[in-house]
DNA sequence: ACATTGAGTTTCATAATATGAAACGCAGTT
DNA sequence: AACTGCGTTTCATATTATGAAACTCAATGT
């Protein structure tokens, strides 16, 4: 029950502010009444808030104070946030800091770019691993059956040059690996570019990564090796702040 | 399952960023063993981060996130926000919106005053109906049976004027539903005073209150005036941008 | 006026899961 | 070695969840 709970709460983002009932049983593949009563239970719980006039769920202000609870007891973004945004001096483009959540990866910290034209980076927004530079970062240091999960079928495409073939995606990931960062150029979006890489606890636990993310028509050649040094820096600061320790 | 999961959620807030499974089923009046197998699922969902050295748990990133969505869809903190920065502005106090969740007042949202020597809101803070001036305020229109259950039994006290007699706390609602406004002195703290009026949505529903909180010294007669006026305002305005109609 | 559609809710037999007490495992202390 | 205290697991029993089908209600079309 309470996968449940996290699965009709992981159904709404900024694309889908408010759900009824049916099109959250379609989304869950499950029965309209099994739903139903998940969505009534949890609107008298408080995680979800109901319109009276349209009938339909969002989200809670409850949720939200918790999401500040947890904003606020949470070293990582807290120390985090300066960092992001020396990078956006440095860079000139919108940082993001991502975590894993299951098989997607989650914007958690944005700090956007002061330019007129710039990636917008969405707190919250869920993004597949295979086809974003943070997604890579994550997946190539996530436990094996995460991995295994993702590059046991083949992937959504999503423009025109994603990964959509499990055996190119597990050969990025070696690359990813090696050198310690991952790139992106037209595989979520056609006009978006960005680089990735991840940060370490103080166990050496890869638990976020630092992604600028960039129109691609800013991508020169040697624009990106400017990027790639900065984003790689700013994860290993952010790495040290959290106690990892190079060996 | 879904309210287990809500309850051990609600443990968590600033004064207590984290817990160990005994000290949550003490909380709770649980046995261990079940409320081990709560925070070991809720864990495992993604609700709560576990801090692989010491065992404890505190709410998750990926909570933060949903909060994050929270805040994003629901119109309230988006609009009231600058509304409470100008409050800040006219009375050079903090200020808060204030929502009831369950038997408690929650700050949703805090604007901060500038000055060195202020009272400090927190976000997410969990704050006692009968003793804030924000918990007047949503009690005096909350609906019969929170009003009947909290006003059932005396209320404990908090600070010299706590009002802890449900008599003389139904007789000061009273006087918050005709003045349109409440406040509170040395009830919740010693040198706590505060200002609150309510937030009316569209439906003339109260759905929120703004207040704001100032060190008592500074409270002199006419400045009472003053603030109880801003409170009032803004409060007002903040209905109106959600669409309230004055009958 | 009646029938249809579509959203959401309720009922009921059955299946699945949760519960508390007690035992267990582990680390630290005496 | 024994004890303490934290967290986990086992097991018999209790409780709750589930899906299919029926129901309710409002809006729309004939």
């Amino acid at each position: 029950m309470v996968g449940q709970v996290m699965q009709v709460l992981r159904l709404f983002g900024p694309a889908r502010p408010e759900l009824g009932v049916t099109e959250a049983a379609e989304l869950l593949d499950r029965p309209k009444s099994t739903v139903s009563r998940w969505l009534a239970a949890m609107h008298r719980e408080g995680f979800l808030a109901r319109d009276p006039d349209s009938g339909l769920f969002r989200l809670s202000l409850s949720l939200a104070a918790l999401g500040e609870v947890a904003r606020a007891s949470t070293s990582l973004q807290r120390v985090a946030r300066p960092l992001l945004e020396a990078l956006v001096d440095t860079t000139g483009e919108t940082s993001n800091l991502v975590v894993l959540d299951g098989d997607a990866a989650v914007n958690v910290e944005v700090v956007r770019s002061r330019r007129t034209v710039q990636h917008v980076g969405v707190l919250g927004r869920r993004l597949p691993l295979h086809a974003t530079a943070a997604g890579k970062s994550l997946l190539a240091w996530a436990p094996p059956e995460t991995q295994a999960r993702i590059l046991c079928h083949p992937l959504p495409r999503l423009a025109s040059r994603t990964l959509v073939d499990p055996e190119a995606l597990a050969m990025e990931l070696d690359q990813v690996r090696a050198h310690g960062y991952a790139t992106a150029a037209s595989e979520l979006e056609e006009e978006l570019a960005a680089v990735s890489a991840p940060v370490r606890d103080h166990r050496g636990e890869v638990v976020a990564a630092v992604t600028t993310s960039v129109p691609i028509s800013r991508m020169t050649p040697d624009r990106w090796d400017v990027v790639i040094h900065e984003v790689t820096r700013t994860a290993h600061d952010l790495s040290s702040e959290l106690g990892f320790r190079a060996p």
